[in-house]
DNA sequence: AGCACGCCGACT
DNA sequence: GTCGGCGTGCTC
């Protein structure tokens, strides 16, 4: 028998699936979807069986030995891996290790032995002071000085593959057919019926020493089987009383649970969507199907998970717990031992043993488009819930404009909750920078909201401010000869910080030392331009000296505990203002009369055409956490009072209606279809020839295609955005494209979900 | 001729 | 990702 290995080449994007000999003791034991070691080259790599077949004529070398246990690529995730190659055109490999949990990939270690010392000379006779001694990455940097070592005969070099986290197994113990002697001993060995853990056994009154000795006489033998984490429910008492809306939420999402259905569930925060969850959850737990909840960070999984643990079993995956701890709720989901895993967007691959619904909480947040914008998380779960035939709940209160207008045309089913579980009068207040300024208010506080935060602190209340802009300022400007440091590798202007006194790029994270000096022309007149958070806490500071005020950023937050910290505390009152970006405007509910909005007029002019729903979407969710049961107000400081989003604040309808009409006039989402096709070449000039060479070709052949570009983006790329209305024909040509440039030394890559135009 | 270096393609 | 092959070009 031969398996069809997918081996592990990390970067190439070559074809990489190969034939292998399957050894006939391994005949039987390999399974689709398991890993296997393989020879490769002069190399040994670990390899995913995506196939068994009968014959081949490629397969010269054997499958060296099994990797797992048993497969952990399942068929949905093979599917999955399928679905990334075609629709997000991701190369399988690529896409095969976005779907295995970093838990469960491997590195590559050489192995080094030192034969003949005296052979030795600099830099490896320093480097190789043990006699064996194991590389990582920093192999690379002296290959060639190892591979002449060898071939003096100084050294050896073997291969090693480590896994970062394997699956945990534990001894099991079982009788076996020889019956011991004594009376205790027979007690003990009827007991072991079936595979028990040493726990169960010690709990049940048997000492470790009879195991042993049984053990050693063969009447009970040792099995490995994974070791579980159990999660256990805390059992609670009964769960509150639904209101109506929550009721009619339940059952109509019920109704269909065994069928691939989508639902918008909308809701403001505090109108109880996460009773709704529950309640699904439980009627699902009763039929042993398992849920799936993606919410977005550490705090908001947390909170849904005190929430539903009372009455469920539930795991949870957050990119910031452990390897381990992740693998474990990993493995609970997949083999069934949990009701619920929580997780974010990362989490979406995990495979589950019979998942019954999906829920995508806070639907509209971006992250569920990944960093490289070639993934839609509400996609690939779309995907799942179509493959497993079930329920797909996209939770918001401010549904992404897509969502909105898939309800219309009747492809998902609407699901309002409006109650709020606190009735108040919520008051908005837009506030004409530019009137204040012709007043005479040169700071960046507004009379109106100076006025309400003042009014609130005399009141011994608080005040909520978004600033959604890091660092100090957007960026620094030479005076003397207009230059603006920009980022070494995508080219994007740098922001300012001032208390680290750093440079950092938005984008990649790239960081440099900020001197007050010129790097173009050496003069000292360098200055910051524009305004950020932290000048905003600054002058916060200045204004209210007496109020405590704190700042949450990404910066404040980069060690683990302080938001949730800075959010106890805020809730505790025992901060005056909160001052932050749009970190503060999820989940939480404040108790706060005012909610103070800055910094948006940039937001409103960001090169993305979901600027406008995301700009909305912010406002609108802070907004939310002001006056729950006070009354609230929400002062918005803009220099662009007439912009339709602003406008339609209180106007749900008429900011989703406009803004569809904007998109279908501009050919944008979703009624066209985006794809990016971005150009690296070895120089900027050989990607702008290549891009618009491809832009005569698309236009003179497919009179359906808009191209727009080509237009400089990274460093050394080109970009050209296209815009079609339907989809599918793009996939036909995207596979020739790619080879031809593969031929020229170029880089080509394609991206559907980029939004920056 | 002899060797160092860099690019290219094969790897089942 | 890694190695070997091959061509180029420099040096003895």
């Amino acid at each position: 028998m031969f398996a069809e290995v997918m081996v592990d080449l990390k970067t190439k994007e070559i074809q990489s699936s190969y034939d292998y000999i399957i050894p006939s003791d391994l005949e039987g034991f390999l399974k689709l979807g398991m890993r296997v070691v393989v020879p490769f080259g002069n190399m040994t790599r670990v390899g995913l069986i995506t196939k068994i077949k009968s014959e081949s004529l490629a397969a010269t070398k054997a499958i060296i030995e099994p990797f797992d246990m048993e497969p952990i690529v399942d068929k949905e995730l093979f599917h999955l891996i399928n679905y990334l190659e075609e629709e997000a055109m991701i190369p399988s490999v690529l896409a095969y290790h976005k779907v295995i949990p970093d838990a469960l990939s491997v590195e590559y270690q050489k192995v080094i032995r030192v034969m003949k010392r005296d052979g030795l000379k600099e830099p490896l006779k320093s480097l190789l002071i043990d006699d064996v001694v194991v590389f990582k990455k920093t192999w690379r940097k002296y290959s060639s000085a190892f591979q002449k070592a060898v071939s003096s005969g100084s050294i050896e070099i073997d291969e090693a593959i480590d896994q970062k986290r394997s699956i945990q197994t534990e001894n099991y113990y079982l009788k076996t057919t020889k019956v011991p002697q004594t009376q205790k001993q027979q007690a003990l060995w009827l007991y072991l019926n079936e595979p028990k853990r040493i726990e169960d056994i010690l709990d049940s009154g048997y000492s470790k020493q009879m195991v042993q000795t049984l053990v050693k006489m063969g009447s009970i033998s040792i099995q490995k089987q994974e070791k579980m984490v159990v999660f256990k429910p805390t059992y609670a008492e009964d769960s509150k009383a639904l209101t109506r809306e929550q009721k009619e939420a339940v059952l109509a999402i019920k109704e269909s649970l065994l069928k691939y259905e989508r639902f918008l569930l909308k809701g403001v925060s505090a109108s109880g969507k996460t009773e709704v969850f529950l309640q699904l959850c439980m009627e699902l737990s009763k039929k042993r199907k398992q849920a799936m909840i993606i919410t977005l960070d550490t705090a908001l999984i947390e909170q849904l998970r005190l929430y539903l643990n009372p009455f469920l079993s539930v795991a949870v995956i957050d990119p910031e717990d452990t390897l381990q701890s992740r693998l474990d709720s990993y493995r609970a989901a997949q083999t069934g031992y949990v009701d619920v895993l929580i997780t974010t967007p990362s989490g979406i691959f995990t495979p589950f043993k019979s998942l019954g619904i999906i829920i995508a909480d806070e639907a509209q947040d971006p992250s569920y488009i990944d960093y490289a914008k070639t993934i839609h998380g509400l996609d690939m779960l779309q995907e799942r819930a179509r493959y497993n035939n079930i329920p797909l709940v996209y939770a918001s209160a401010t549904p992404p404009v897509q969502l909105y207008y898939d309800a219309t045309l009747g492809k998902l089913r609407l699901i309002e909750l409006n109650e709020k579980v606190y009735q108040t009068k919520d008051q908005l207040q837009i506030v004409d920078m530019k009137k204040e300024l012709e007043n005479g208010n040169l700071s960046m506080l507004s009379k109106p909201l100076y006025d309400a935060i003042n009014r609130s602190l005399k009141d011994n209340k608080q005040a909520l401010i978004l600033a959604n802009r890091n660092g100090f300022a957007p960026y620094v400007l030479c005076r003397s000869c207009g230059h603006v440091p920009t980022c070494e590798r995508c080219d994007t202007t740098l922001t300012y910080f001032e208390n680290k006194r750093r440079l950092k790029c938005p984008h990649c994270g790239y960081q440099m030392k900020y001197e007050p000096k010129c790097m173009a022309c050496g003069s000292d007149k360098v200055r910051p331009v524009g305004m950020g958070i932290e000048q905003v806490e600054v002058q916060m500071k200045r204004t209210f000296p007496l109020a405590k005020i704190a700042r949450l950023d990404s910066e404040t937050t980069s060690k683990k505990g302080v938001y949730q910290a800075t959010i106890n505390a805020f809730k505790a009152k025992k901060i005056d203002i909160l001052i932050g970006t749009q970190m503060i405007s999820k989940g939480h509910d404040f108790d706060i009369p005012v909610v103070g909005i800055l910094l948006i007029d940039s937001m409103l002019k960001a090169p993305s055409y979901l600027a406008n729903e995301r700009c909305y979407q912010l406002i609108k969710q802070t907004m939310g956490r002001a006056g729950r049961k006070q009354a609230g107000v929400s002062i918005v400081q803009t220099y662009q009072t007439d912009h339709f989003v602003l406008k339609s604040l209180e106007d749900e309808i008429g900011f989703y209606e406009q803004e569809l009409n904007r998109r279908q006039i501009a050919h944008y989402p979703p009624y066209y279809q985006l794809l990016s096709i971005v150009f690296k070449g070895n120089s900027l000039d050989q990607a702008e020839r290549a891009a618009t060479k491809l832009k005569q070709q698309i236009i003179s052949r497919y009179s359906q295609y808009e191209v727009v570009g080509p237009s400089e983006s990274d460093i050394k790329t080109f970009k050209l955005m296209i815009k079609t209305g339907k989809r599918q024909d793009l996939k036909h040509w995207i596979q020739s494209i790619k080879q031809y440039y593969d031929k020229e030394n170029l880089s080509v890559r394609f991206y559907r979900y980029d939004d920056i135009v």
